[in-house]
DNA sequence: AATGAATGAGCCTTCATTCAT
DNA sequence: GATGAATGAAGGCTCATTCAT
């Protein structure tokens, strides 16, 4: 049951998840304590804990939440109707715009990637949401359009070439306008494709 | 200068550079506490003290420390005779190379990167480091042999991919031999040749 | 007064109640937060509060009411019209039986006499429950059946004794059979008795 | 190595202990936090951690240090020359002497044992204290001196009791002289003896 | 009668750091 | 050069309690 009468719906838990991630993106998870999440939130931080059970859940939720949106993105507006090749760049564009435009997700990805947060286990349960991307793969792959390569090089070559790009344009090492954009994906492209 | 005097240099300062990769690499910054260092190293926290003004401090040094070694190994058999598109290719192996040897500095440097601590102005002080490096890159870029790409982009394609398959490798999702390796070299030369 | 109306009566003080009984008695007030006690009893937090004014309250309320239990079932079968020495023995075998089968109220008593929460104040609202066993013990002490000894100590051999007992009972300590009771019956009694 | 110098040593390790005892003895567990003893002890919260790895060993250590101290001050002047019945005697009069003059020990003994800090395993570290009070026990039982009776409940009629004793004796509930000690003592030997 | 949400205060503990020795 | 002792500050988290619904 929303709160009615209040234009602004305040959902307290979407708020933490917002603030936890603003601040690790920029501060890292060693700078980002419960307190400072809750001052973000605009709350107390023992509220935190009536819909978290500790930092742990807090941040492998944030990351589930955002890699599955990240995930919905890249997937969305895939048509199957144009040619394997084009659904396999328009891919590659989807992740790089995505994380440019959204640097804060971005930073927070990269960071849990490489932390001890991140486990198999983890990923394991996002598998259903790979499962897609991971078939477009496999055929392009078998109808030689792409290399015959390992699934994790294909995710290097994807994923994390492309949050390497945002990372650098977020820190201004990296201008990017909408042709320069086309550019990348075509290095990637070229990367990949036989 | 006590090395002459000692068959087994004991060189503290050293120790403590160990010990705070390994864990940090293993742990994060984020569970990695100047006290853990020490016990690590064998030696009282305060010790770290007389090498090391802090924490950020050392965690700086180390990482300049890393990436000059990086950096060297890079340059270190770039035979200046062989042809410049060897040359290049040369260099993208000698950094998988080098890191997949190292996990512990690979996922330092992927960590520091992407935190707080990274400054523009600590990259400044290596930069004398990457003239050579930028130095044959701009011949590659002017004689036509790989594509006219700015100069962060051509990290990603080196460095960072390098980076993000070292990862994959210790993490046991991308298996590497050195002829696999070689394929991967492929895979980044066709993303910037021209 | 709904008790007569539904078969199943839902009692929720009384729940309240022998929730914070069973979890002091096995984890202690220290162990015991009032959402533990909502969680045991199946009820919400914030519902204890409409039949305790607080945490201090309820554990008052609950240590008389099981202290009042304890003085009724002392009493309960003292026949008057047998011996006076076989009133007072009668006596120390309710005590011991009565806490032997219950644990928990054993325990709970034994808690709640060593810690701050013990006031003379709580005993003195007792008082009247003691009346009849005061009674009881001085008219044997002056009809010289048993030693003239302080309130104090009479309480010591027979409630701390039986306490003691009982708890060593509960933690494996002592086996007791009826047979093995009475012999405790006797040990106390031998204390007292002239 | 002491502190030379000063003539009032400052074990600061006792002297937690010594803060720790009183707080618990007065105001339980529950009321007694590592802040709390670190103020009465006048050092910093962060100072117990040196010399203690938590709140539970150092109420444990305590624990077993007064329970050493104890046991000791029991079997301290007993003579062996004098009658096995003498021998049992004096170990009460001095189990209730020791926990007279000493109500916080006495009161932190019985709140310890009543408490789920309580466990098997601490009994058996101490269980080589215990030796000397077994035999001379089960001698006395053996030459028919005292009835025989298991073990736990000697016990309770020699520690419980004085403890039950040396709390009444606290909460102004019994007057105590040196008269009515030995009063006391006749009171526990009449239980006991055959 | 019952509760989900919220919180200020406090808890246990760890941290980075200092300093006398 | 090295360290044991000490600490203020902060960390994550739980607590007893309130209140609108």
């Amino acid at each position: 049951m929303q709160k009615h009468l209040s234009p602004i719906t305040k959902d307290t838990k979407a708020l933490v998840l917002r603030a936890a991630l603003n601040l690790i993106a920029e501060q890292g998870f060693h700078g980002t304590s419960m307190s400072k999440v809750a001052k973000e939130a605009n709350i107390s931080a023992a509220t935190i804990y009536h819909y978290f059970a500790g930092k742990d859940e807090l941040i492998v939720e944030l990351y589930k939440s955002i890699k599955i949106g990240l995930m919905r993105a890249i997937l969305a507006d895939l048509n199957e109707t144009i040619p394997l090749r084009e659904q396999m760049r328009c891919m590659i564009r989807n992740v790089i715009r995505y994380l440019i435009a959204r640097p804060h997700e971005a930073a927070f990805i990269e960071q849990f990637d490489r932390s001890p947060y991140n486990t198999t286990m983890i990923h394991e349960e996002l598998g259903s949401y790979l499962q897609r991307l991971t078939t477009l793969i496999e055929r392009a792959s078998h109808e030689q359009i792409i290399k015959n390569l390992p699934d994790a090089l294909m995710e290097t070559f994807t994923l994390d070439v492309a949050s390497s790009i945002a990372r650098k344009h977020t820190t201004g090492a990296l201008e990017l306008t909408d042709e320069t954009v086309e550019q990348v994906v075509d290095v990637c492209w070229d990367a990949i494709r036989r």
